[in-house]
DNA sequence: ACTAGTTAGATAGCGCAACTATGTAGTAGT
DNA sequence: ACTACTACATAGTTGCGCTATCTAACTAGT
């Protein structure tokens, strides 16, 4: 079956780009972080549902974003319960930078690759996407 | 570049494979054991060494796994200090049933997508293991 | 053979990321 | 106004990673 393959190559994977981290955000904080670059300044629990964790693990990772001065947390003026979290422009900065050198690392192993499969990789991730919209 | 159109889409899937996994072994314990299953009983440090991860990282989720009744240490006969891990039964089948469980909750994933995307994924497999292989 | 250095693994102690259960406000419905 | 619900925070636990350090055992050099 191909999730069987896919499953444990996704695994190892994701320990190869975690391990090439070096500084700045983790890959949970950058994942974030694109995502409210990408979608605007939203709810704690808004970005909880889009990154598929529980409540309390956004709030905890909105702490450290903000300890790290990434992100902004703001009383949402139509709601005194809500806050909407903003990326601020050191985050912005700082995220732009761990995936240009997270981007960097594996670039250089991909250059060790063939052509055709860099091809391959590059026609997968359309599908890629595909298999990240099935919710 | 290629490398970071590809590190946002690894660190999304995966989370999507982690939060698939309901009971049994973990991802990073799934990657472990598979290991051991595909290359044979090994020293810790061997084992840390091929999931890139330090020594101590890899005597805690030997631990784990031991604990669980997935893995037994052994003393290494020709060598007093070492420590070989080896799968045991029941390690086995919560490996295979795991892969099978997480394979599937992929898979159901994957049988939403058309035909073409799960194509491109399946000719993409190579260039993952190849990618994998950068060391 | 003895000492010095190296290697294998374990331990201690840390941070990050996830979870559940629960608490505390604020909002909304009747 | 009371009740129910919602949004977020807090408390406490677990897993997985790290570095620094310890002990025991092996290896080499004299």
């Amino acid at each position: 079956m191909l999730g069987e393959e896919l499953y444990v190559r996704i695994a190892r994977l994701h320990r190869l780009i975690a391990t090439d981290v070096v500084a700045g955000p983790s890959v949970a904080q950058a994942r974030t972080l694109g995502r409210l670059l990408a979608d605007g300044p939203q709810r704690v629990s808004a970005l909880a549902a889009a990154e598929r964790t529980a409540q309390p693990s956004m709030t905890a990772l909105v702490d450290r974003m903000e300890k790290a001065g990434w992100v902004t947390r703001r009383p949402d003026p139509t709601d005194g319960r809500a806050v909407t979290v903003t990326v601020t422009e050191r985050g912005a900065a700082e995220v732009a930078e761990v995936r240009v050198a997270s981007g960097r690392a594996l670039d250089e192993r991909l250059a060790r690759l063939s052509e055709p499969d860099r091809t391959a990789l590059r026609a997968a991730l359309p599908a890629l996407d595909a298999l990240l919209a099935t919710d």
